[in-house]
DNA sequence: TGCTCGTTCGCACGACTTGCGAACACTCAC
DNA sequence: GTGAGTGTTCGCAAGTCGTGCGAACGAGCA
C-alpha cells in the first residue's frame, strides 16, 4: 500500500473525497504488518475517532481492495485479514493465538506439481500453520483465544 | 475416507449409531473427489432421502471430521469444502467455477523460507489459484458462477 | 418386546459481511 | 468565501454460513 499522502492523491485523481475516516485508515494500514481484522480496524479507529462506523471501515478496506493497494486474506476459519503488503509473498499462520506474519519462499518455481490436467494456475499460495514462538513455549493445550482451523493432512 | 462398512463398524465402536441418514452420507463421500460443501451434500441426498436435514448433513460431517475420517478446507471466499482424502496433498482451485481438483505437490522440503522468527510451522498448504481447463477454452470475463476470491499478490 | 441413550431436525441464534437510503460533507466552480 | 453537486458516512436490515438447543424419535441391546 502506498503512503497516507500518494493514497489521498490517488484518491482525489479517480475522484473520490479524501475523508477524515478515510484518512485515518490510510494511517492504520500504512506498514502494518499484523494483518488485521475489519473488526481490529474498527476497535483502533475508534479510539482515536469515536464516531468511526464499523460499515465505514469495510467500505473503506473495499475500495482500498479494488484499488489494488491491499490484499484480503482469509485462512480457514475466522474473520478476512486485511495486508497492505501486496508484493508476492505468503503467510505462517499461528492455529493457538491466530497471529499472522509475512513469509518470503524461495523455490516454489521448483515444484513439480501433478496432475494438473489443463488447469491453468496464475497464483501459488503457501500458508504455514503451525505454532507461533510465543505459544510454542506455553503448554500445547493452553488456550484462550479461539484457534484457526488448521487443515488434518 | 474408509469404506462405508468399514465406517459402520467404526461408530459402532465408538457407541454410536448407524442411522440411514449416516450410510447415505458415507455413501456419498466416499470416492468423493468433488470437495462438496454441506449445502451440495444435503441437496445430493434430499434426492435419495427427501426428509433429511441440512443440519444432520453437517452435525455427520462434523462428526466424521472429529473422526479424522474427512477434511474441511476452506478456500478464500465461500462455505467450508469437505474432503474425504486425508492423505497429504494440495489444491488447485478454478476461481471462476469454484472447481477444486486435488494435485500432488513435489519439492516441498526444498522450499526456502525466511524470516520463521521462532515460528514452528507443522503443516505447509498449497493453493494454486487459476483456470481450469473448461474455464480457460471461455471468455476470460464471462461468468455465471459467483468466482472465488483470488489472493491479489 | 421394551428400554435407553444417542440422533435427528426445526428453529433460533451467532459471526461476519453487504444492501440500502437518508443525512451529511468534501470539492470545485464561481 | 459560498453554494451546488456528487460522493460518503452510518445505522439498520438483510444475507450467508454455521452452531446451540431441546423435544421427538429410533437404533441397538437385553
Ligand atoms: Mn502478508
Ligand atoms: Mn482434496
Ligand atoms: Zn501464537
Ligand atoms: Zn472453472
Amino acid at each position: 500500500m502506498r503512503t497516507p499522502t500518494e493514497l489521498t492523491e490517488a484518491f482525489r485523481a479517480r475522484g473520490l473525497k479524501v475523508t477524515p475516516q478515510r484518512q485515518l485508515l490510510f494511517r492504520l494500514l500504512h506498514g502494518n504488518t499484523q494483518h488485521p481484522t475489519a473488526e481490529a480496524l474498527f476497535a483502533t479507529a475508534s479510539a482515536e475517532m469515536p464516531g468511526i462506523s464499523l460499515r465505514t471501515v469495510y467500505q473503506t478496506l473495499a475500495d482500498l481492495a479494488s484499488m489494488g493497494e491491499l490484499q484480503q486474506v482469509a485462512f480457514g476459519s475466522g474473520p478476512t485479514r486485511f495486508d497492505p503488503n501486496v508484493d508476492e509473498h505468503h503467510h505462517v499462520v499461528c492455529d493457538r493465538c491466530g497471529a499472522v506474519r509475512d513469509v518470503w519462499v524461495d523455490g516454489i518455481a521448483d515444484l513439480r506439481m501433478a496432475p494438473l490436467d489443463g488447469f491453468e494456475p496464475s497464483v501459488t499460495e503457501i500458508v504455514l500453520h503451525g505454532r507461533c514462538a510465543a505459544c510454542a513455549a506455553t503448554e500445547p493445550t493452553a488456550s484462550t483465544v479461539p484457534p484457526i482451523n488448521q487443515p488434518t493432512s
